[in-house]
DNA sequence: CAACCTGTTCGCCA
DNA sequence: ATGGCGAACAGGTT
């Protein structure tokens, strides 16, 4: 499920643990998700710390401590961070349980594509400096997609519009909306685009993120009227534009969703 | 029962 | 070396 603004949304679920102390830290007892981490390091740093601040990069989160130290979280395709009472179980699916005298903080995900972070200390770890410009920063200019485009000459613009290099956050579903919005057809290869449909792709991407963060990000699935969104997921919807029937294929190993009248193949 | 899935990474091949 | 594609990962849902 997880995208730009869903992963907002689940941030902030852990806000209402922010700043009281942690008592006891539980981890799921396969180390998948904890890849390249030394777990019981992680365990003993953080019992007794306190969240102080947290953010979204992408589709990246992160949390810092006091003391010292920053967890990331990925949540793959079936991640959800929530809160559970303070002597809750732990669930079969539950990777990462972060007890507090009033409640747990407990990050699930029942597939295992998701993964976990840490660094101890107040330096910022390298998989926080190195990431791209966000799209909602001046850095993410059209320019900078222009660049991507040209980087990706090849690729279906379909499939470039998941490389979370140039477009951090933008998953399966919001690089349909984003095409649809732009008109243009997903199988198109990058370098075939001419600047005008660069400039709209630019433009769509930046207001969708946008508009998701004010929506979804305050409740999930709540995406505005009218978009693809709702019609999307499953084969036999109509183009909430223009009442074409939707066509559906996949490209880039994912499925697409176009109208193939707003959205005409060249 | 088979197919499908809102993500990422790896290996193969051109 | 580089770009692009398909498979693999694992479990739940349709």
């Amino acid at each position: 499920m997880p995208e730009l603004a869903e992963v907002e949304y689940f941030r902030r679920q852990w806000d209402a643990g922010k700043n009281a102390a942690i008592t006891e830290v539980l981890v799921h007892p396969k180390p998948k998700l904890f890849r390249g981490i030394d777990v019981p390091a992680l365990v003993r740093q953080l019992t007794g710390a306190r969240i102080v601040d947290s953010f979204t990069h992408g589709k990246q989160m992160f949390f810092r401590f006091r003391p010292a130290a920053t967890l990331g979280i990925h949540l793959g395709m079936t991640g959800d961070l929530s809160i559970a009472s303070a002597d809750a179980p732990q669930g079969r699916h539950d990777h990462l349980v972060l007890r507090q005298k009033a409640r747990s903080l407990v990050f699930s995900d029942s597939r295992m594509f998701g993964r976990i972070r840490f660094m101890a200390g107040a330096e910022k770890p390298e998989w926080e400096t190195g990431l791209p410009p966000g799209i909602l920063t001046p850095q993410f200019t059209a320019a900078f997609v222009d660049e991507a485009l040209r980087r990706r000459g090849g690729t279906p613009i379909k499939a470039a519009l998941l490389d979370q290099e140039f477009f951090p956050g933008i998953g399966n579903w919001m690089a349909d909306e984003i095409l649809w919005q732009a008109g243009i057809e997903p199988h198109r290869r990058c370098k075939t685009l001419t600047a005008p449909e660069r400039k709209r792709l630019h433009t769509a991407t930046r207001a969708i993120s946008k508009k998701s963060l004010e929506k979804i990000g305050k409740k999930l699935h709540d995406a505005p009227a009218k978009w693809l969104f709702h019609v999307r997921w499953r084969k036999g919807g109509d183009c909430p534009r223009c009442g074409a029937p939707l066509k559906h294929a996949t490209i880039g190993g994912r499925t697409a969703c176009w109208c193939p009248r707003c959205q005409p193949a060249k």
